[in-house]
DNA sequence: GGATACATGTAATGAGTTACATGATTCC
DNA sequence: GGAATCATGTAACTCATTACATGTATCC
C-alpha cells in the first residue's frame, strides 16, 4: 500500500524511481528496497492494481501507472480496513529489559537514545517546515508532523528515565 | 531478545507461561505467539542460551533457565548492539496516504485513530501507575511510561491534524 | 463424561533483508 | 576506456503469522 500510494501520488513512475522516492520522502514511515519494490510491482501488475509500459523506455525502464481499481483499493485500505497496530519498536523493548541492567549501564543506554531521538526530532522538524511552505501543505506533511512528535516524545522519556534512574542511584549508594 | 529477557526476568519458566507472560507484560512492546516461541526456545538451547530441564513435570512441560552465556549475550545486545531503528507503524504510514483522500475521509480516519490512542493511553497510565507501586518501581514501569507517552503523542497529533484538516475544508469550501 | 485450561509442537505462507548478478547510458 | 548512475532482476535466508494437530490434567 506505501508503494501503491506512492506511485499514484507521482502519478506513474518506473520502479527505480519509487525505490529512490522510497528513501527519501516515505522512508521515515515504511522502508522497502529495491529487490523488494520490483516483485511486489509485478504481482500488482497481476492483480489489475498497476499498469505497465514496457515499451521505448531509454535502459529497458518500466513505467507502471495506478489503475482506477488499484486507487480504490487503496481508498478501501485507508478508510475501511482496520489497521494493524502491532508495534515492533526496538527501542520499546530495550527499555522494557532495560529493569534487567545496572544503573549505570541503564544510563549509557539512555544517553544514546535521548541524542538519537533529539537529532531525529529536529531532522523531522525541518522536513516539515519544508513541507508546510508548499501548496496544499503538501504531501508528507501530516506525517513529518507525526514523526516529530513522536520522535520528541522519545526524547524527552529518556530525559525523564534518566532523572528517574539518577535518583534511584543515589538512594541506593548514599556515600 | 524479548523472549531470553523475560526468562531471565522470571528466573525461569516454561514454553506455555512465556507464552502467556507475553501476552500480558510485554506485549505491547513485542509480540510472539506460541508458535515462534517453541522454536526460539529449541534454538535456543542449542546456542548455548538456555537450559531445558524436560523430567519429570507434569503434562509433559520443559522448564528453561537462562545459562550466563545467555545473560551475558542479553546484556552486550543491550549495551553494544546498534538498535534497529527502523519504523514500521501503519498509523505514520497511513498519515503520509492520508494526502490523496478528500478532506470528509481524512476526518474519519483521524477521528478513529485519535479514540484508539486516547484509549491505549489511557490503558498505559494505569498499567505504568500500578507498576510505580511495586518495589523498585517494578519490571516494566519505563517501557510503560514510554507506551504512555508516544499515544499521547499520536492522540494529540490526531487532535492536531483534524483541526488543521477542518481549517482547510472552510477555506476551500466558503459556502 | 465433557469442558476447560495446560502444554507442545509442525506446516504453509507471507514479508522483508542481504547478497549476488547483469545490462544500458552518460559523463569525463 | 572507465567510472558513475540508471535500471532490473533473482536467490537464500530470517522473521512472523495463521492454521492445523495432539496429548495431559483438572474441574464440575
Amino acid at each position: 500500500m506505501a508503494l501503491l500510494g506512492l506511485l499514484i501520488s507521482e502519478g506513474g513512475a518506473s520502479g527505480y524511481t519509487l525505490a529512490k522516492s522510497f528513501s527519501g520522502s516515505i522512508d521515515h514511515v515504511w522502508k522497502a528496497g529495491h529487490s523488494q519494490i520490483y516483485p511486489e510491482l509485478v504481482k500488482m501488475v497481476e492483480a489489475g492494481l498497476v499498469d505497465v509500459d514496457e515499451e521505448h523506455r531509454p535502459r529497458g525502464a518500466k513505467h507502471y501507472t495506478a489503475t482506477e481499481e488499484g486507487r480504490a483499493a487503496l481508498e478501501r485500505w485507508l478508510l475501511e480496513v482496520e489497521p494493524n497496530r502491532t508495534v515492533r519498536n526496538e527501542i520499546a523493548l530495550r527499555s522494557f529489559l532495560m529493569s534487567l541492567l545496572t544503573p549505570e549501564q541503564a544510563l549509557r543506554l539512555l544517553e544514546r537514545e535521548r541524542e538519537h531521538y533529539r537529532r531525529r526530532a529536529e531532522r523531522l522538524a525541518e522536513l516539515r517546515n519544508a513541507l508546510a511552505e508548499e501548496p496544499g501543505r503538501g504531501f508528507g506533511y501530516f506525517s513529518a508532523e507525526l514523526g516529530f512528535r513522536i520522535s520528541t516524545a522519545i526524547h524527552e522519556w529518556a530525559e525523564w528515565a534518566r532523572e528517574e534512574t539518577e535518583k534511584r542511584e543515589e538512594e541506593n549508594s548514599p556515600d
